[in-house]
Order: C-alpha cells, then sequence, then structure tokens
DNA sequence: CGTCTACATTACGTTAACGTCAAGTTTCTG
DNA sequence: CAGAAACTTGACGTTAACGTAATGTAGACG
C-alpha cells in the first residue's frame, strides 16, 4: 500500500465520491492522476487539489471558477513574471470572493430581521392568551 | 404611471433582466404578478422579492434555494403555529448559511497563505538583482 | 386603416456537472 | 484457470436556468 498513490476505488471511498466525478475532473483539468498501464493512481497533490475542489463545490463555485482558484497554486514554480501576473490574479479573485462575503451578509442580515420580526409577533401573541385577531389574514 | 404596478418592460429596464427571466420566475412560484387581461403587472411585492431574488444569485443560490429562502417571509400573517414553523424553518437555513461563510472563510484563508506564499517568493527574489536562473522551469 | 410596439404563449436549444448504462480489460483469488 | 472485482472508455440521459426563435394579439398612433 503506497500511500502516495492511490487508486479511483480508494479515492471514492476517502473522499465520498463517484469514479465518473473524478473520471470527469481529469477531462476539466482539475485532477492528474497518473497512470499505471491503463489505471489511474491519484498522488498526494491530485488529493490536495481534490481536498480543495470539495470545498469550493460544498460552498458552491462552479467548476471553472474552482479551476482558476487551483491555477494560482499552479505557477509557483515558474519564473518571476509568471509568479507576480498569479499573484495580481490572485488578489482580484480575493477581492471577488470578499464580495460574495458581503452579498451573503446582506442575505443573512435580510434573514436576522425577518427573524426578529416574527419573534416579535411570536411574543405579542402569548399562546395562553388565545389572540383577538383569529380571521385577520 | 402606477408606481405599484410595473409592466414587464419596466421591470426588466429596473432591474436589468430579460422578460423571459421574470415569465420563468413567475412559473417557479417565485413571482405573482397580476393580470390586467394577458398582460402581467408586478407588485411592489413581486419587486421587494425580485430584489431579494437577484441578492440571492449573486450570491450563488439555486432558485430552489431561493424560493426557500422567500417562503419565510410568506407566511407572515398566517396563524401563530405557522409563524413558529416558519420560525423554526428560518433558524435551520441560517445555521445553513453560517456553514456556508464558514466554508467561504477557509477557501479565503487557504488562498491568503498561498498569497503570503507567493508574496514570499516575490520578496525573496528582488526585481533589481535580475535573477540567475533565467532558464529553470 | 395599416403599422408599430409591447406584450403573450409555445417550444426547441444550451451549458454544467455529473448519473447511468453498456461493453471491453486487467487483476485478484480460490 | 475460471469467475469475481476493479477498472477502463464511450455514449446517451438528466436537471437547472434560462436563451432564442417563431408566431400571435391587443392597444397606440399617424
Amino acid at each position: 500500500m503506497d500511500e502516495t498513490h492511490m487508486t479511483i476505488g480508494k479515492m471514492c471511498e476517502t473522499f465520498g465520491v463517484s469514479a465518473r466525478t473524478l473520471r470527469f475532473y481529469e477531462t476539466k483539468k482539475l485532477l492528474f492522476p497518473i497512470r499505471q498501464g491503463q489505471k489511474r493512481l491519484f498522488t498526494k497533490r491530485d488529493r490536495a487539489r481534490l481536498k480543495l475542489i470539495l470545498k469550493g463545490k460544498r460552498f458552491g463555485f462552479s467548476l471553472e471558477e474552482i479551476r482558476q482558484l487551483l491555477d494560482l497554486y499552479k505557477s509557483d514554480q515558474d519564473p518571476q513574471i509568471q509568479i507576480k501576473q498569479a499573484h495580481e490574479r490572485a488578489e482580484r479573485q480575493l477581492k471577488a470572493l470578499e464580495a460574495k462575503k458581503q452579498e451573503l451578509d446582506e442575505i443573512i442580515e435580510d434573514l436576522r430581521s425577518q427573524l426578529a420580526w416574527g419573534k416579535n409577533v411570536l411574543s405579542s401573541r402569548p399562546p395562553l392568551k388565545p389572540t383577538i385577531r383569529h380571521f385577520d389574514q
């Protein structure tokens, strides 16, 4: 059992995804398993990438967005200028992410105020005293 | 010009969406324009809902998720028990939202550390001293 | 009256992200 | 060595969220 190389089946049970999904991610250049004959072997790097893919998906990113995020990790060993470009791309991504976070905060706030409203309604209608306005609506 | 009722065209230009989209949202029970003959007239309530729809979309929610959020607003004038149920649903939603926010924070953190790494690489290769390793890669 | 504009309905097309067979290998195991 | 297990490559199916005609109508206007 080489811990640095995992078969597709082992990957599936480890990460709770289907084999189809892993193959699909390969065609989409998200993963790059090496080959042993026909069979795929997923490396430590693939596993790290998959973790971020799943994290991104749980959050709601598209695979294309995730690929762009992953690409930030890719150019580590490129010459200076590419690193700089990657860095700039990363900062733009970060801005976008924080904008998204802002949207989420707004939605949460909208719901919170709505919740508060609901609570007020509940507390202004004590359950022991049956409400007078039965047929409002 | 009745400010409380808007035609579909006016809606489009106000919110920057297509007529198809508005009709589609109607079929999906997200909007409930009234009819004047054949024509749709969108009420203030529809506009409020559309605002939240668009906000949710910018964030990345599916229409189904958005519909569930909107349903929280729906039962305001229902009897007590429904308010209470809505309130509970709202709190579950809120939990989910905050979990999502947590995911986002994690991704942002992942990227931040990667960014820091990029910066280190950059700063460890001062731009004035042309790098020795021109043909690495 | 004819034409334009704004709207309507119906219906087929599109992209993303896989699911789901089908059918053929390769590898393990008794 | 036979059969199961695990894998492979197609290739078609599915859902979501609309786009994009194609075609029809109702009212405004010169």
